[in-house]
RNA sequence: GGGAGUUUAGCUCAGCUGGUUCAGAGCAUCUGCCUUACAAGCAGAGGGUCGGCGGUUCGAUCCCGUCAACUCCCACCA
């Protein structure tokens, strides 16, 4: 058979998961089998694959093709997440290219675009994911918009409500004026802003004062826009500088409103002028004193962020508009006595990037402290464990000082929050209008004098969370249908991988519906991955430009080797520098692995009686024992999530223990034959090697898995097998003879041998039948004619240290004796240096008496080792 | 302002409870090789006062203090 030189990734990806597929692996039920569950975090319907879900996903996607390997019953549920602000802001986008706006159509025209076009790209992410590789079960596809989901969403809404934990309330909330919605605290992104601090003048009220001259006060604000709604100036009780003007009034400029001057010790004295104006519409702070003190609320913005009538002057004017032309005037008018640069942290909509302005709203909540309970000690107590563990501590700082949850939306797109309200100002929390309507009914004390029809329902939608924070058990229909069969046996799942960023908007709530609604934990892990950075260390965004074509890139590296690029530079629990290298690297790698291949099959019909049969025996002792050293290895670090490593661990084994030092060793020499022990036994580790990397790269090892033998089944779902227990003697025997032989071999470059030229080697030691059983390896690798056991220095040979034993090159080559007698001298030089040292700290007392005993011990050993070394290369150096 | 993290070879990072598996790996670099699987390769090599200073200890990359730089999170200073 014809095989191809190269590994051709676009047929193989695309074979081999169509054929995956057509055999239902990736597809699970209940079964007796310990399930392994992972839900994915679900992406937005219609966002496309970045690099950020490229690694999230690979690592899913290593864990569960693993568990699957291990004969666990692997479960990955795949699925969207409506996105509503993010969603909706496409498809308003998209409505005014086509010059339609979102005000000219009625809820459900809007709706009916949003879900036309949900259609035509949503889902074009989970496409993407199956060019990755990811091994998720397709049929279990949910949409956090699905029937059943909704509905789900919309009665934990009713049920929280019935339960006391959401209310409805007025509050200051950070509002979008261009996406004209609230923002819960966490969709805020605060920003050093340069800005200028105006210092202004407020009179005292006009013969309140007596008879000298009207004093004023000077305050020093950021937003000279709001002073139409200022309703008090407050100072520090003990500034000295204002005693005399507590409880006096002022005007306030432009349009003279009568403000009382109040106190209060939250004012600092050190800042500006030490006056602070109070505002209690347009800051969460002001809005917090104006409570305490009882002042008057004057709102004077508009939904939009353009001035209202309450504001007096510049009515309809933008609020940075206003700003400029009220400057202006204040100036004009001798208001303002200065201007100062100031910078400071300005909130920002993390989706539309203007300035969030704090706003007075009718919102709904959830009541966190009522519900957060069970979720922070969950964590704490490890029921739930956090990889890296670092970030318990940040979940606990957050859950300790849990706020309120915001849960409206000024949005259409979502789910729509139950609640009715009746034209008397009354309303009912109810999954319908007619529910709602016999809920008015009975809670009113008299008749109700309205119909069913003028009952109106609330225009909001929930914040997105809190659809998502059911995810890990409405997949299963844990709320819609409790207690089924998937539920039971799924439920809770095992790991959770995600960003660290979303820890409190949906980690954190997660824990807590889980609680709430199954009195169990969602997950036992959760995973943080990294963020992904450029090279110089600046996150991928699309703003910046600095995230590659993930699908373009498939495509020209193939999928394994994106896979390998991402995991191999992903430090568990730290950020990622990707580096495209990283997919050459993984090229290289599985070109490695297709040649190795090749190496193999070749071998295939040339099996026969061989005269090597005996030293390949020791090779085939010395790799099994290697695996299975490396795979104990790898599962200790697979208990740590330490991919990255588990990866560079493999990548060693496959590319320098079996293709460097194990195939060599038992490849015949040329046209010999190979004993059939042997070629089946390097089959067989060869399988083992592609099972071990397989999660990594399910699509090269599945083809070299099938190119190396014809088979029936499939690496994918192919078991593990048990690990033995490595034989310490014969890895130790291993590398003696790997250093043996690079060390013979740089003797050899150093004396510009070239490999071809022959050589009698002659050993001097006084353990000889170490070297017996590795003899005939030894002499191919390195090119010995024969092996000789010296009694005594060889002379005129190169003389090479080894551990305790001596080697002796000989050849028919002249040779330079003054290289190696350099080479020579600087060794020895090296051990007296060392032996210097080990001395120096066994002459010290008080280490002899304070040190372990089998401490000192190792450096009493150590102290002979160089000895003995030493003398060796002594003997050598007077033998040239 | 508070908290967390990071700082080890040119780059990206390992280094678990202080002492030869404590100075490591991969990539990059240099030297020699188209050797009968592989030049996307083979065989070798060089390269670091483990951020600075101080302390604890017989002994510190590791523990403590302090300073510096960078990163992240939280916070209402107008």
């Amino acid at each position: 058979m014809e095989l191809p030189r190269n590994f051709d990734h676009r047929d193989a990806e695309q074979r081999w998961y169509q054929h995956w597929l057509d055999k239902k692996y990736f597809n699970s039920s209940p079964d007796e089998r310990e399930p392994y569950t992972i839900v994915i975090p679900p992406p937005n319907v219609t966002g496309i694959l970045h690099m950020g879900h490229c690694l999230n996903n690979t690592i899913q996607d290593i864990l569960v093709r693993r568990a699957r390997m291990q004969g666990k019953n692997a479960c990955w549920v795949p699925g969207t997440d409506h996105a509503s602000i993010a969603t909706e802001a496409k498809v308003v986008q998209m409505l005014r290219e086509k010059g339609i706006s979102k005000s000219s159509l009625s809820r459900d025209e809007f709706l009916r675009y949003a879900w036309d076009w949900t259609d035509k790209y949503g889902g074009i992410i989970l496409q993407q994911l199956k060019k990755l590789g990811c091994s998720l079960d397709w049929d279990r596809t949910s949409f956090t918009m699905d029937p059943d989901y909704y509905q789900s969403v919309i009665n934990v809404f009713i049920d929280l409500y019935n339960k006391g934990y959401i209310y409805r309330g007025k509050r200051m909330i950070n509002w979008d004026v261009k996406a004209k919605t609230a923002l819960s605290d966490e969709e805020v992104i605060r920003k050093e802003t340069a800005q200028k601090l105006y210092y202004l003048k407020y009179m005292v009220d006009p013969g309140t004062y007596g008879d000298v001259e009207t004093p004023f006060i000077t305050v020093a604000t950021v937003r000279p826009e709001t002073i139409m709604g200022d309703t008090a100036i407050c100072v520090h009780p003990d500034d000295e500088r204002y005693q005399h003007l507590h409880g006096y009034h002022v005007l306030v400029p432009l349009i003279n409103r009568r403000i009382p001057i109040i106190t209060d010790d939250y004012v600092s004295m050190e800042f500006g002028t030490g006056a602070l104006k109070i505002t209690p519409a347009h800051d969460m702070n002001d809005n917090m004193l104006g409570q305490k003190h009882n002042l008057e609320v004057v709102d004077i913005l508009n939904e939009d962020g353009t001035l209202n009538e309450a504001a007096q002057i510049y009515i309809g004017e933008d609020r940075f508009e206003a700003r400029k032309k009220i400057v202006k005037e204040l100036d004009e008018k001798g208001f303002l006595i200065r201007t100062e640069d100031y910078t400071s942290e300005v909130g920002y909509s993390e989706r539309t990037d203007v300035v969030v302005e704090p706003r007075l709203s009718l919102q709904w909540w959830v009541d966190m402290k009522k519900i957060a309970g069970p979720a922070l000690n969950a964590v704490m107590q490890d029921e739930i464990k956090f990889y890296p563990p670092k970030f318990r501590n940040l979940y606990r700082h957050w859950m300790e000082n849990i706020k309120d949850w915001c849960i409206s939306r000024q949005l259409w797109w979502g789910h729509r929050i139950p609640a009715w309200y009746a034209p008397d100002g009354s309303f009912a929390v109810a999954a319908t209008r007619e529910s709602a309507y016999e809920k008015l009914k009975s809670t009113s004390k008299t008749a109700i004098s309205y119909s069913i029809v003028e009952i109106k329902q609330d225009e909001d939608c929930l914040d997105t969370w809190f659809s998502s924070w059911l995810w890990p058990f409405e997949v299963f229909k844990g709320y819609s249908d409790p207690g089924n069969k998937d539920v039971s046996y799924y439920y809770p799942t095992n790991t959770l991988v995600t960003a660290p960023e979303i820890i409190f908007f949906w980690v954190a709530r997660m824990i807590m519906a889980g609680y709430e609604y199954k009195k169990e934990k969602p997950f036992s892990e959760v995973y943080f991955t990294g963020i992904v950075r450029d090279k110089i260390g600046r996150k991928m965004s699309k703003q910046l430009g600095n995230s590659p074509d993930l699908l373009e890139m498939i495509d020209e590296a193939g999928a394994d080797a994106v896979r390998f690029g991402i995991m191999i530079a992903s430090p568990a629990g730290n950020d990622l520098m990707w580096d495209p290298s990283g997919n050459e690297q993984g090229r290289h790698f599985i070109n490695k692995i297709w040649n190795a291949m090749k190496l193999v099959k070749m071998w295939e019909s040339r099996q026969g009686k061989s005269t090597e049969a005996v030293s390949s025996g020791f090779a085939l002792d010395w790799f099994e024992s290697r695996l299975n050293e490396s795979r104990q290895e790898i599962e200790s670090l697979y208990k740590d999530f330490r991919l990255s490593e588990i990866l560079k661990t493999i990548y060693s084994l496959i590319w320098d223990d079996f293709c460097s030092w194990y195939l060599e060793w038992v490849k015949p020499g040329f046209e010999q034959p190979i004993d059939p022990i042997v070629y089946e036994k390097t089959v067989g580790y060869f399988d083992q090697l592609l099972q071990l990397l397989h999660p990594f790269m399910p699509f090269v090892t599945e083809e070299v898995y099938h190119q190396l033998k014809q088979r029936a089944d499939d690496i994918t779902v192919k078991l593990f097998a048990g690990i033995q227990q490595p034989d310490k003697n014969i890895l130790q025997s291993g590398a003696l003879l790997k250093e043996v032989i690079t060390a013979i071999r740089d003797a050899r470059v150093k004396a510009q041998l070239k490999p071809k030229d022959p050589l009698t080697l002659h050993i001097l030691s006084a353990n000889k039948q170490a070297y017996q059983p590795i003899e005939g390896i030894l002499a191919k690798q390195v090119n010995a004619g024969a092996i000789v056991y010296a009694a005594s220095h060889i002379p005129n040979s190169i003389a090479i240290v080894v551990q305790k034993d001596k080697f002796f090159l000989e050849t028919k080559q002249v040779l330079d004796s003054s290289s190696q007698r350099e080479q020579l001298q600087k060794d020895l030089d090296y051990h007296k240096g060392f032996l210097a040292s080990v001395e120096k700290k066994l002459s010290n007392e008080r280490f002899v008496q304070n040190a372990k005993p089998e401490v000192v011990e190792i450096e009493r050993r150590k102290k002979a080792d160089a000895e003995a070394k030493i003398k060796s290369i002594e003997e050598s150096l007077a033998g040239l």
